[in-house]
Parts: structure tokens; C-alpha cells; sequence
DNA sequence: GGTATATTTAAGCACCGGCTTACGTAAGCC
DNA sequence: GGCTTACGTAAGCCGGTGCTTAAATATACC
């Protein structure tokens, strides 16, 4: 899977709330699955899946251990998307300050070019 | 409508590939509905509809001319956005325990319902 | 006013995604 | 082996959302 596709992914984990909630459960500490789904006001399978799309966003790390499975946040996965979302807007952040300075003159200019 | 509420339609808005290519094509410059349009393979309404969507987070900066409206990426929206995310995996012992304190609650109500 | 152009709004449809219950799987314990 | 615990997977329901075409709105031009 391309980084780009994964950051795509992530993008589409992290739209959902108890999504981001569970991110934010596990952000510190490890917590296993049945821990997590007892937080949350919906089955454990709702819980499973969710964890299943946070993992294949790159999002999470998964350890077993017995019958259990520990989840953390992957901290990669977070500066992927991070890094991701900064590629789309980082030349508007910068390009949009000029455009912006330049905005009342190209308008006067497009009102002219538009009595052609 | 609060920051962290325009923030999680930012991140929703953005979760859909379409309106990222929207952004990028409107980054460097502000274009009207009608050329955003002429860039995809959908109706113009679709973009019409994705227009709106991005407006509303917060993300796409309008402006009216004539019969024309011209769309460009909005700087603020977007930092908006970062911020928020980057506070998403910085999140406090605060914001934990509101989302464990919250969902626990309603979760022991949940459970007492089912077992009549 | 009447027509043309640019765009949004309305209505409906098909697919997607999150949820549920039921079942499957795997490890630990007696 | 048989039971329990901890999870995931399967199948299906249902609301949300992205798309379409048709109609409405708004501005410009004659």
C-alpha cells in the first residue's frame, strides 16, 4: 500500500468520532480491546471493527498476548497523516497570502477581461 | 458552531477524495463553480453540493461576482484543522477522562436496559 | 420585459458504513 | 475433552451521503 493510500485511509479513520475517541483512549497507554469496547455505549464487535480500520489506517498497533489483544496508537501512522494533510494545504498556506494580496487588482483585472 | 465542531466537519470534509482534489485545484487560486466543474467527471451540482460541504467546514472562502462565484481555500479553516488533529494524539488526562467518564456512564445504563 | 448564462436547490436513487445479533476461533483452565 | 474468556467475523438492517436529472434563483444583456 502506497504512503499516499494510507494517509487517504486515515483521513477516512479518523472522520468518525468514536473513532477519534478511541485514538485518544489509547493515545497514552495500551488498552486491550475489551477494555476500550468497555468504554463506549455500543457492542464489542462495533468496537472491533472500528479497531480493525484504525490498524489498516496505519493508525494503531496491535500486540497479543494470550487471548487478549493490547491496542496503542502508532504514533508513524499519526505523523503520516499528519505530514499527508500538510502536503494539501502547505502551498495554500503559502500561495494563498499572495493571492490574497493580490486579490483586489486581479479582480479589477478579471472585470475588464470579462467585457470580451 | 464551536472550533472543535467545525473542526470534526473539516475532518469529514476532507475524508471525501473528491473535495481533497477540490482543495488542491482552488490552493494557489480562487476559481469559479463552474471551472472547479469542468475539472471532474461528475454534474455540476455534485460539485455544487461538495462546494457547499467544504463552506460550511470552514475550509472554502466564497466570493460572489456577477453570476459568478469564485471559490479559493481559506488559510484559517486549515489551521483550524491541523491544530485540532494535532491535538487529537496531544490529548490531555483531561480529555480522556471526559470521554471515559461520559461513555462509562451511559454505557451502565445501557447494559441495565438489556437485561429486562 | 424577455432571454441567456451561472449556479444552487429539490427530489429521488443507489451505495456505503456503522450498528446489531449470531456464530466462529483461539487460548487458558479444570 | 469440555468449559470459559476474549476477540474477531458474518450477515443483515438502516440511516447517511454522493450522484443524477429537473426545476428554481439570480444576474447580465438586449
Amino acid at each position: 500500500m502506497s504512503a499516499a493510500a494510507t494517509a487517504a485511509a486515515a483521513v477516512k479513520a479518523i472522520a468518525d468520532p468514536r473513532r477519534r475517541d478511541i485514538l485518544r483512549l489509547v493515545r497514552r497507554r495500551e488498552v486491550s480491546a475489551g477494555d476500550i469496547a468497555r468504554h463506549f455505549d455500543v457492542s464489542r464487535p462495533a468496537i472491533s471493527q472500528h479497531l480493525t480500520v484504525l490498524k489498516n489506517a496505519g493508525l494503531l498497533a496491535e500486540r497479543r498476548d494470550g487471548t487478549r489483544r493490547y491496542y496503542r496508537a502508532r504514533p508513524e501512522g499519526l505523523q503520516e497523516l499528519r505530514s499527508y494533510l500538510d502536503g494539501l494545504w502547505d502551498a495554500t498556506l503559502r500561495d494563498l497570502k499572495r493571492v490574497a494580496e493580490a486579490a483586489e487588482e486581479s479582480n479589477t483585472r478579471r472585470k475588464r477581461s470579462r467585457a470580451s
